[in-house]
DNA sequence: GATTAGCACTCAACCTTGACGAGTGCTAAC
DNA sequence: GTTAGCACTCGTCAAGGTTGAGTGCTAATC
């Protein structure tokens, strides 16, 4: 099998290659920097055939090969050389998490930027909270005017949701701050999801405690319940990228950065892998083809799940990536467990 | 005075122009377009005399002119012609605030979003709320862990900040909940600059409250804590002007628009204008020579400074541009006065 | 005196052409 | 099975020519 093997060697460094230079590659450099035992000629014949099993595509003839999609897939599958990351990588990544947390938004602006601008590549992070499984630690309501309220919703994990009530009678703020006493503690401990039925069966105690409910109940679900925060960077890194130097394909995409419907929808993964990996056409949209999407996703302790993405050419550094999200990842979740861990 | 006159006529001919096509304006296209009654030989004539006055620049000869900077400060402070939006544009803008807001923060996204669609240019919503002025009307605080405190502070008018305090020594939930109903109580009404002093003085009143407050007094000073938040939208608007074909130049541009420190210079008046136009290097910075920016703040009831901003290249449609700030800016505090003012 | 027509001149944009180089496929020799 | 050699393809680049829009100047006209 000293055959297969060779043609899969080849076929790696033209994938390297071409990560590299995001230059179409011929026979002539892989003899030279990859196989120096043999001939071009020999390469050519190899690429002849990676070519007839779908791994390489020609722009024309005399251009050299482009690694296909199925290509990319197979390196991604079976081909990554683990190189770890060097001191100063792991260095500046820890130096990120090294800073206190007072604004919890902070955070995952602070990770969007270091992991933009230590691959150069564009940044999601996303933090996704599912109803059914946020548990209410408490609640809180505010008087802004006589018939406005401000309810301050915060979840077990310290994240907080405001919301604006209209009360049908004006109360005042002393009530209030009985009744959200009271509801907080009747609520405290069931999920969002419950919410409802919960409120249904507190109905009826009390004159006040029932105008909160009913604006409770009355409070429409926001479109966007289900995604807390998507926050982007690295967006002028993709200019970089010689394949976004014609600006229409590079609108496009920056276009898909600014509609959070399809960035969930990117970032989304199905079932409970660690590590996505999403290649060209895999991305499902078209304005992606041409990039590739990794994402890594962490449960935390307060059910909601975090996602860190990156997107860029589909001539990625797939490896590299790949190590530092796991980092990153890691490193969140440590520091996410510790702060809410010892509850 | 009628030579005078019509030599600005003229002028205003070529901006108009410019500002339409992108491209040098030359003699024969004004007199064909603006100016019938006169020759293109005339207007060569006047179109002299204004690049000698410094209104027009030549890229080379035999390229038509183009608009100097002079030539858009004079056209933003004298010439604008105040073409009234159309139906349909303010039934637009109507429609952006006809909608409940229930998510604080939805509202400057959403006008970042439609000034941007109406416009075509890049938005930018900044919210500063200076400390000095914000008045605390409610405060409490959450139990994340046994010595870990989420603090939350309203501010008149609905804002919400919130912070991690670390306690000295456990504290249990019930004590937390009395002590955070009398620090509220005892700081509503006075401003954040006036918190360290009022804290200060509270002090040895009680070991738990005591506990508190040292925790307050040594969480430091965000550095953000001047702006509330920066929304920017519209971003993929910036590769449509061919201004932006140079990779390079829109690259630097985008790149202006991630860093928070450079928007906040960009976004900010100096004194009380309502409305502030920069045009090129009135920008004061140098990844935006070639760009305008157009500011309109407003101040809200509670204190907070908002500014809606938006930038494009120097050939912008200020008149439109001023006409739709206005138009939203009047939406905007009509809609949060409303909401706040009836207290 | 202001306006206009005419003309020579300039210069970017565009197209064509030809040389160059990188790459391929094929064949024959090792 | 591997390699050397050769003919062929095709994109890139620079050089040269053409075109067209625009200017400045001057002389004629209103």
């Amino acid at each position: 099998m000293d055959r297969i093997d060779r043609k899969y060697r080849i076929l790696q460094a033209i994938i390297d290659d071409y990560i590299l230079t995001a230059l179409p590659v011929g026979s002539r450099t892989i003899s030279r920097k990859y196989e120096q035992k043999l001939s071009s000629a020999t390469i050519r014949n190899e690429m002849s055939d990676l070519e007839e099993l779908g791994y390489l595509d020609s722009p024309h003839t005399s251009a050299g090969r482009v690694p296909s999609y199925k290509a990319y897939r197979l390196y991604v599958d079976q081909m990554l050389t683990p190189a770890p990351l060097s001191v100063e990588e792991t260095a500046f990544i820890n130096r990120c998490f090294e800073r206190r947390i007072h604004q919890v938004e902070d955070l995952s602006t602070r990770i969007a930027r270091s992991l933009s601008s230590l691959t150069h590549y564009t940044t999601a992070v996303m933090t996704r909270a599912p109803r059914s499984e946020q548990i209410l630690s408490h609640l809180q309501m505010v008087p802004v005017s006589d018939r406005r309220v401000l309810l301050i919703v915060v979840t077990q994990g310290g994240s907080v949701r405001q919301t604006i009530l209209e009360l049908d009678a004006p109360i005042a703020p002393d009530e209030l701050y009985t009744v959200s006493r009271f509801l907080s503690n009747q609520l405290e401990g069931c999920t969002l999801s419950e919410l409802p039925a919960m409120l249904a069966r507190l109905g009826g105690t009390q004159a006040q405690v029932d105008a909160v409910i009913r604006a409770m109940e009355s409070k429409p679900e926001e479109e966007h319940s289900d995604v807390a925060a998507l926050v982007v960077g690295g967006r002028s890194n993709l200019l970089s990228f010689p394949e976004y130097s014609d600006v229409d394909k590079a609108k496009a995409l920056l276009s898909v950065l600014e509609t959070k419907e399809k960035m969930v929808s990117l970032l989304s993964h199905d079932g409970e892998m660690e590590f996505s990996v999403r290649i060209g056409p895999e991305t499902g949209m078209e304005e992606t083809r041409g990039c590739s999407v990794v994402t890594a996703s962490y449960r935390l302790s307060d059910g909601r799940v975090n996602t860190i993405g990156l997107i860029g050419p589909t001539r990625m550094q797939y490896g590299k990536v790949l190590l530092v999200l796991g980092q990153v990842g890691r490193s969140l979740t440590r520091l996410l467990d510790e702060q809410n861990g010892q509850r």
